[in-house]
This record gives structure tokens, C-alpha cells and sequence, in this order.
DNA sequence: ACCGTTGTGAACATGAGTGTTCACCTGCTG
DNA sequence: CAGCAGGTGAACACTCATGTTCACAACGGT
């Protein structure tokens, strides 16, 4: 019940981000009136969205082994699965604003952010900051998100798709030792 | 004179897309009603913005020579310069729901993927979609413009840290060649 | 000095989103 | 059956962005 409404009104206020109540109400078939039972404000709300997203994430990143030197990889697969429920997370404007979700943000950010620096001794280069790095990871799972949605890309394929692209580039003297 | 006020209207929107056009005219310092004047409506100003940044794209691409097997460097680096003007037009929401403003965006993609197509023959991989290339490349430059306004890239670095990371990808396997 | 242009502030009407209240209905439980 | 919790639509007041009009000031050209 109220989990499909969180889920409706992600998908509505990613599609608008100024869909007026009333839309969101609609689309999730419910009324006007109970929204505003369940979430009093329009801010409560898309905090409301925005925390279940971060829920998700980290009922996710709790089942990476984090030691793993794989665990990036992991991550990312698990990560493109979300999908839309995150998306909003980095998509949706002004959401940066409130100091409670930013923080949680951020340290949301920190193991991963260790994790990169860690391979950065084995795997991973060295002359690019960690937070470079950590950014490119989340615009490759902006861009499988944004294909998926626009049905471009099917979802089975987007882990690999992310994966090569953000470790080995685009360009083909990469592509090599792989092939 | 118009020229500054479409810039501040381009970083007053994209800090804030919901700004009223009061916030606009206060930050360009000029009376709501000579913002009304010249955009007479909201949706007008966002189109001028737009194409404004349009313009802009291809004042920029037009001095690119896409016969050349480096035309993709010489591009990226030259849309890195232009920061926020163009930025609006890949965040602001809602935009590609003008159909005027879709088209012109699509035919500016179409050389770019061309070129992508045609460089898949030599240095660029062939396992991925000419598209997913050409998004791979508009998500670094998101990222440059992203970090640079937060203060954390020097504008000078990031045309290196953009085609490095899209071209190379972030694994040390690539940067090996390289140093 | 006159006049057209351009910008400005003030004021107003309008519409939309929002938050609230209320009366009513439904289904479940004791 | 009574009572209660939860959902619903209707109606309301309020705020605010918006678009419009108007009168006034500044400026440049004639």
C-alpha cells in the first residue's frame, strides 16, 4: 500500500519534477486528501521518496563485501537494478538542500569513496582523485538508467555496459585484452 | 545587455529550476515587468535560454574539423569551456518536451554520432552502441561542469580528466600505456 | 525643447497548488 | 450490532507565480 505509493510518486515527480499533488495522488489512484494524510507537506514527501531511496541503497550495499576487490563491481550490479527509485536520488533538483539527506548522502559515499582510494594501490589508476572516480561511476549508472527507461538499452545488458565502459573506456586499445 | 541578462537567467534556472521570474529579474538586476517585455512568458524565457545555449553548441562545432580522427578531443575540449550555458540544456527538466528545441538538439547529436561511427573502425570500440559512446561523453562532460562549479576541478584540468576517464576508463589496465 | 524609445515600480486580476476541515462511506473487530 | 480506523470527495481559505496595464522617469536623436 503505502510502498506502491512511494514507488508512484518516484516515478511521477522523476517524469515532472513539478507535478502538482494532485497528480501524484491520481496516478498513485488514490485521493488528493489521503496524500496529505500520509505525507503532510510536498516537501515531506519528497523527503519521504528520497529516504526510501536511500533505504534501498543501503539494503544493497549491505550485502557487498566491501573487502572483496570485486566489490565495485558488485556494487554497480546491484546498483543498476534499482533503477528509477534511486535515480531520483540524483536527479531530482533542489534535493541537496536539506541538510538530513545530504549527510546521509555522504555517508553513503565514504565506503565507496575508501573502497576507491584502497584500489587505487591494484586496480584502479592513480592519477585521477577518488571522488573523480566515484562521480564517473555514478554518471555510468545515470546513463544505463536514463537507455532502460528510454528503451534503448535492456537491463540484462546494462551492468556489462557500465562496467567496460567506466574500467576500460570507449576507446578500442582497451578493448583489446579483452577480446 | 540581453546577452547578460540570458546568462543570469541560465545559472539563476539551473541553481534553481522552480526560481520565479522575479528571482530572475532580481539577480539580473532589472524590473520583472522589462523581463516580461522581452520573454513575455516563462516558458519563452526558458526557450531563449535554450537556444541561446544551442547557438552557442554550434558556434562551438562549427570550428570543429569532424574529419579529423582527434575531432572528438577537439570538440569535448572546447564544450568544457563552456560550462553552465550548455549544462542547462542537458539538466533543465522538461526541456525535451518542446519539440522545436528536441529536433535541434538531435540534429546537433547526428554529426557527433556520425563521427563516433565512423571512428568505431579505428580507435573507438565496437562492442558498444554509437549512442551509449556519444552519452559516455556528454556524462564526463556533466561531471566536469559539476565539479568545477562545486570548486573541486580546476577548469584547466578538466578537459585531460574527461578524455582520460572516457577514453581510457579509470582501471590502471589502460594507464599503463600511457605513463 | 520635443518626442519616441526603453526601463521601472506599483497595482491588479487570475489561476494553480497547497493545506485544512468536514461529512460520508467502507471494512474490520470486539 | 456498535464502534473504530482508514479512505474519499467536496469545499474552503490562503499563498504565490504569473501576466497585464498604467503612469512616470531617463535617455538620445531631431
Amino acid at each position: 500500500m503505502s510502498v506502491h505509493l512511494l514507488q508512484t510518486a518516484t516515478s511521477v515527480l522523476l517524469k515532472d519534477p513539478t507535478a502538482s499533488l494532485g497528480d501524484v495522488a491520481r496516478a498513485a489512484g488514490v485521493g488528493r486528501t489521503t496524500l496529505h494524510k500520509r505525507f503532510p507537506t510536498r516537501s515531506a514527501l519528497v523527503r519521504a521518496v528520497a529516504s526510501d531511496a536511500l533505504d534501498l541503497i543501503e539494503s544493497v550495499s549491505c550485502h557487498v563485501d566491501f573487502s572483496r576487490d570485486d566489490a565495485i563491481e558488485d556494487l554497480m550490479t546491484r546498483l543498476v537494478a534499482l533503477g528509477p527509485r534511486v535515480e531520483f536520488l540524483l536527479r531530482f533538483p533542489g534535493l541537496e538542500r536539506d541538510e538530513e539527506l545530504a549527510a546521509r548522502i555522504r555517508e553513503m559515499d565514504r565506503p565507496v569513496l575508501d573502497l576507491i582510494t584502497r584500489l587505487q594501490g591494484t586496480k584502479l589508476r592513480r592519477d585521477l582523485p577518488a571522488w573523480w572516480i566515484l562521480h564517473t561511476l555514478y554518471a555510468g549508472l545515470f546513463n544505463a538508467w536514463e537507455a532502460i527507461s528510454d528503451g534503448r538499452l535492456a537491463p540484462l545488458d546494462a551492468p556489462r555496459f557500465v562496467l567496460t565502459t567506466v574500467f576500460e573506456g570507449v576507446s578500442s586499445a582497451g578493448a583489446a585484452d579483452r577480446t
